[in-house]
DNA sequence: CTGTCTTTA
């Protein structure tokens, strides 16, 4: 996710997590804007950046787009809008602008950027717009992109920047340059602030990287000075099992030999596990940090001198002949295993063991799939249409998505009544365009008013979005848990679960310590309520009244249809479920509270369904058959002729 | 029999 990120001319800007934390003292995991200590000038002369000034102002005065080249660390986030702002570009009115991932996030850039384009479509109040981190390409910098070069067509005095790894920047070039005169774009390349990092590969493939991670952390551990250690996994599952192995060896140390403290790192954690990853280790202690992705761009390390690289990463991909997605484990690209590599280096010298051969290394493909090639449309579509772009077939792609993905996502913004036949937004749909969540999930806002559930379904839907409510804890622990999550457990299945649980979280004091004592996600649930309150503006906003439901859990599982019609499935005697929409069988994720129970009607909704080694459906209701007809006759499958039939 | 990541003026 990516956004306009809009600060005042002279102010600190908002760095990138990256950038800021070489810019800041000690570690750096939340994206809390830092203080103003690089507004201290002699600071910001030391920056690589700072002898690019003139050219960079250069660039900008000349070219339509600039694309910045330069390492993490060297200072492009914090300090170009104040060299733009003092060259002037802020004058008069103007707005400079950037963007960033894992910022503030994008259906605001979309819903901001409409309603100023709505009035304003070339953006004319702003100079300059800067897309950071463009390399990482997610969804919403590769539409802003788009929107960004459409404009540029229109008002050429608009100035683009693009700050990108170096092997993209000849992508972005070639992107700008493609159907403009010459001199539209050019590239500047800053030096970074790296220290060099040897690369070690293996000779042969190895059949089992976590066992090799095993081994070469406990040889680094006994050959090699301090420094501590960062090794890249690809999930829960790996990291447990590394971190088990490591301890196990613990006992065998060698007296004198450096000791070990061990950390997991990975999303799911609680927030104190994952900050204490951050604490630099004791003395005579070596910090080993088993870590997924996470480690690679989103949160940064000091003090990390050996990386351990397994070469894979878990990845999300879509299929929209389907719409299932599905989470698999695949080869990092070469940007990528440059990027973690590059985690070794960042305070002096260091070493990069990857766990594979450098002729594997050669065959990797150079960067990941961008995320909008891989994705569900639905609402990438639903806020181009919102910014005027009707005509997608004409949309400049930076990599265009295929073409059964775009197809399938106006088919479902047509079934929703999103998009009328016209292929224009309809008056619902240019409001669902503005609210921050999924369609299923506005549909389902709006047709509170109709069941008059409005209060419940807000913290439905915040429940729904938000992951990882309830904690599964390993061993005994985990059966504890169990127990403790049957107390919030409705008959009629997830939805009210989840219901409760958060019900009963604002009920008890919204602790940290009750949801530990209860088995629940403080995390989860904090942002649910913070979520719940936006959505409630919106609600506020649209008229929707936000009533309680009295009791009806009926009226509440028929509102949760409205949004989710075409996720019904039907139970069959194996215990398995067959989907309405292409009879797919289904199996429930255990994480339901209908896993070991059959719905009495047989039939129920879900919320998603995800291809792992099976098909699974997660966040389930137990619903009557009539309620999905109800929506269904509305909709048509115009391409296999199917409707939502039950039988 | 189970969670890569991120997450909306």
């Amino acid at each position: 996710m990516s956004s306009l990120q809009f600060w005042k001319p002279g102010t600190v800007g908002p760095g990138s997590t990256l950038d800021r934390a070489t810019e800041a003292e000690g570690s750096v995991i939340s994206s809390a804007p830092i203080g103003a200590a690089v507004s201290i000038q002699a600071a910001r002369e030391r920056l690589p950046i700072f002898k690019h000034k003139e050219k960079l102002l250069y660039c900008v005065e000349n070219y339509g787009v600039t694309i910045l080249v330069g390492q993490t660390g060297c200072g492009k986030t914090t300090q170009l809008p104040q060299y733009l702002h003092e060259a002037g570009w802020a004058a008069d009115g103007n707005v400079i602008a950037c963007t960033q991932p894992r910022r503030v996030a994008a259906t605001s850039v979309a819903a901001r950027v409409a309603t100023e384009t709505l009035l304003d479509p070339l953006l004319s109040r702003y100079s300059v717009v800067m897309i950071d981190e463009a390399h990482e390409r997610s969804v919403y910098t590769d539409l802003m992109l788009g929107v960004l070069k459409k404009i540029r067509r229109k008002r050429p005095s608009l100035r683009v920047i693009v700050s990108s790894a170096t092997l993209d920047a000849a992508g972005f070039l070639d992107y700008f340059s493609s159907g403009n005169p010459p001199g539209e774009a050019t590239i500047v390349s800053l030096e970074g602030r790296m220290y060099p990092v040897h690369i070690a590969h293996l000779e042969q493939p190895t059949p089992d990287y976590v066992a090799k991670a095993i081994d070469v952390v406990w040889n680094i551990n006994l050959q090699r000075s301090s420094g501590d250690v960062l090794v890249f996994l690809t999930g829960r599952e790996e990291i447990d099992r590394c971190l088990e192995g490591l301890a196990e060896l613990l006992p065998t140390l060698p007296r004198g030999a450096t000791r070990l403290k061990l950390h997991a790192l990975h999303s799911g954690l609680p927030m104190d596990e994952q900050l204490a990853a951050f604490e630099p280790a004791e003395r005579g202690f070596r910090k080993v940090i088993v870590s997924t992705n996470i480690a690679e761009a989103s949160v940064t390390i000091e003090g990390i001198k050996y990386v351990v690289d397994s070469g894979f990463v878990k990845i999300r991909t879509y299929n929209p002949t389907t719409s299932l997605s599905s989470l698999s484990t695949i080869p990092v690209s070469r940007a990528s295993a440059i990027q973690r590599a590059g985690r070794a280096g960042r305070t002096s010298y260091g070493a990069c063991y990857r766990l594979y051969p450098a002729s594997t290394f050669e065959s990797l493909p150079p960067t990941t799939q961008p995320e909008i090639t891989r994705t569900d449309l639905t609402t990438p579509i639903l806020q181009l249409k919102s910014l005027g772009i009707d005509d997608l077939m004409k949309f400049e792609w930076v990599s265009s998505p295929p073409a059964e993905a775009v197809l399938r996502a106006l088919e479902s913004l047509v079934a929703s009544g999103m998009v009328g036949e016209d292929g224009r937004l309809t008056v619902i749909g240019e409001k669902v365009a503005e609210c921050p969540v999924e369609v299923n999930i506005a549909r389902m806002l709006f047709a509170s008013k109709d069941y008059q559930c409005g209060e419940e379904i807000l913290t439905i839907a915040a429940m729904t979005t938000v992951q990882d409510v309830f904690v599964i804890p390993d061993g005994a622990a985990g059966a504890l848990a169990e127990l403790e999550r049957r107390k919030f457990t409705a008959e009629e299945g997830d939805h009210l679960t989840l219901l409760n649980a958060y019900n009963a979280f604002t009920r008890y004091g919204r602790s940290s310590s009750w949801c530990k004592a209860h088995a629940l996600s403080f995390r989860a649930l904090s942002r649910a309520v913070s979520i719940r309150a936006q959505l409630k503006k919106y609600m506020q906003r649209f008229g929707l009244p936000i009533e309680n439901c009295q009791g009806d859990a009926k009226r509440l599982r028929q509102c949760i249809v409205s949004g989710y019609w075409r996720n019904g499935a039907k139970w069959m005697a194996d215990g398995t479920y067959r989907s309405v929409r292409g009879n797919v069988v289904l199996h429930v994720h255990p994480n339901s509270v209908l896993f070991t129970r059959k719905p009495r009607s047989g039939w129920v909704i879900f919320h998603e369904m995800e291809e792992t080694k099976k098909t699974q459906i997660r966040i389930l209701t137990e619903i009557e058959p009539d309620w999905l007809l109800e929506y269904g006759h509305k909709f048509h499958d115009k391409r296999t002729g199917v409707g939502v039939s039950v039988r």
